[in-house]
DNA sequence: ATTACCGCCTGCTGGC
DNA sequence: TGCCAGCAGGCGGTAA
């Protein structure tokens, strides 16, 4: 399933292939991925037909291409989703749902493809979804209440201090109630400390409230808790400031090492779901892990069910506390 | 207001 | 071989 690194990915092949690309027509092939689009499928094409690309934003797993109309396409890639940039007379996908036919700017030719010059390339950025939880729609923007970017932007790498170009302080309002993610530079560590203790409620169900902190799954709410030693029970009001500023950090890297090896795997903006991109081959210390041996201390990785999903842990080295909080 | 849980979706896997 | 339960899980909606 994508999570925030792949989504980043996405985002940045997106902002080096779309921005300043036309859309000339649009198709939708299914109608659940555009449900979220409440006047329906040809409103949803009639507003993007002739717009143009200005930016490519990111918040948590929130994705949006900015357009020229003040409005903005946005994108959830949900659990199965895909964006990939295809030659317009590249084969469907099986899972096709949405065509959005792009002339692309002048000087650009595309990821992976270098024919004549001097007239416009034309792409698809088709929305490829087997399960259908992800979907597009168009949305107006809002101002960010506080002002400031909505998020990553731009070309550049927003990890690294200084890298990218700032957001517009704009925001769709579906998104307004996401937190902001670790790897945005406006992230407010000391705010999301103070808000988790006054949090009644377990540190992992903390991780996944999109609304402390956006971009989190399962996977990285696992991997982070592994490596700070906290068990996913662990009350959040016990947990001390340095603890929460320790776990911030994992998840923050564990994120960091992810970006950086998906980053790297592709030259288009294919994102194999299924986890052949090499993405999902990076070492998974208790993710899937039930039965192996832990990487720290070989203790067997336990999994026990929670919120109708999994956790994995390592039983020696995240003992269940004492005062648990489910 | 805060917290917890359900249902949406499809395809794959494993047990019988 | 076929059938079906279980599983994957982000997020909006709703109940308590």
């Amino acid at each position: 399933m994508p999570e925030l690194p792949e989504v980043e990915v996405v985002r940045r092949g997106l902002a080096r292939w779309v921005t300043g690309a036309r859309v000339v027509d649009v198709e939708v092939l299914h109608p659940r991925p555009v449900r979220r689009h409440e006047p329906g499928a040809a409103d949803f094409a009639a507003r993007l037909s002739g717009r143009t690309v200005t930016d490519v934003v990111r918040r948590g797993k929130f994705l949006w291409l900015a357009l020229d109309s003040g409005e903005a396409l946005m994108a959830h890639l949900g659990m199965s989703g895909q964006l990939v940039l295809q030659p317009r007379d590249a084969a469907d996908e099986r899972h096709l749902r949405v065509r959005l036919g792009l002339e692309l700017p002048d000087g650009s030719d595309g990821p992976s493809r270098s024919d004549r010059s001097g007239e416009r390339q034309e792409r698809e950025l088709r929305f490829v979804d087997q399960r259908m939880f992800g979907g597009l729609w168009v949305s107006p923007l809002v101002p960010t209440p506080d002002g400031l970017p909505a998020g990553a932007g731009g070309l550049g790498d927003v990890a690294a201090p200084g890298g990218g170009t700032p957001s517009e302080p704009l925001v769709p309002p579906a998104v307004v109630h996401i937190a902001r993610d670790v790897l945005d530079p406006a992230f407010d560590v000391v705010g999301f400390a103070a808000r988790l203790r006054t949090r009644r409620t377990g540190l992992k169900r903390a991780l996944l409230d999109q609304t402390l902190v956006s971009g989190i799954g399962n996977i990285y709410a696992d991997e982070a808790l592994w490596r700070s030693r906290l068990h996913y029970a662990r009350r959040t009001r016990t947990l001390p400031r340095s603890a929460t500023l320790g776990l911030l950090g994992h998840v923050r890297d564990v994120m960091v090492a992810a970006l950086g090896e998906g980053g790297t795997s592709f030259d288009s903006l294919y994102v194999d779901v299924n986890g052949s991109s090499g993405y999902f081959d990076r070492s998974l210390a208790v993710y899937g892990q039930e039965g192996r041996p832990c990487p720290r201390c070989g203790a067997l990785v336990r999994r026990d069910a929670f919120m109708n999903r999994s956790s994995f842990t390592c039983p020696r080295c995240q003992p269940t506390p004492r005062t648990a909080h489910w």
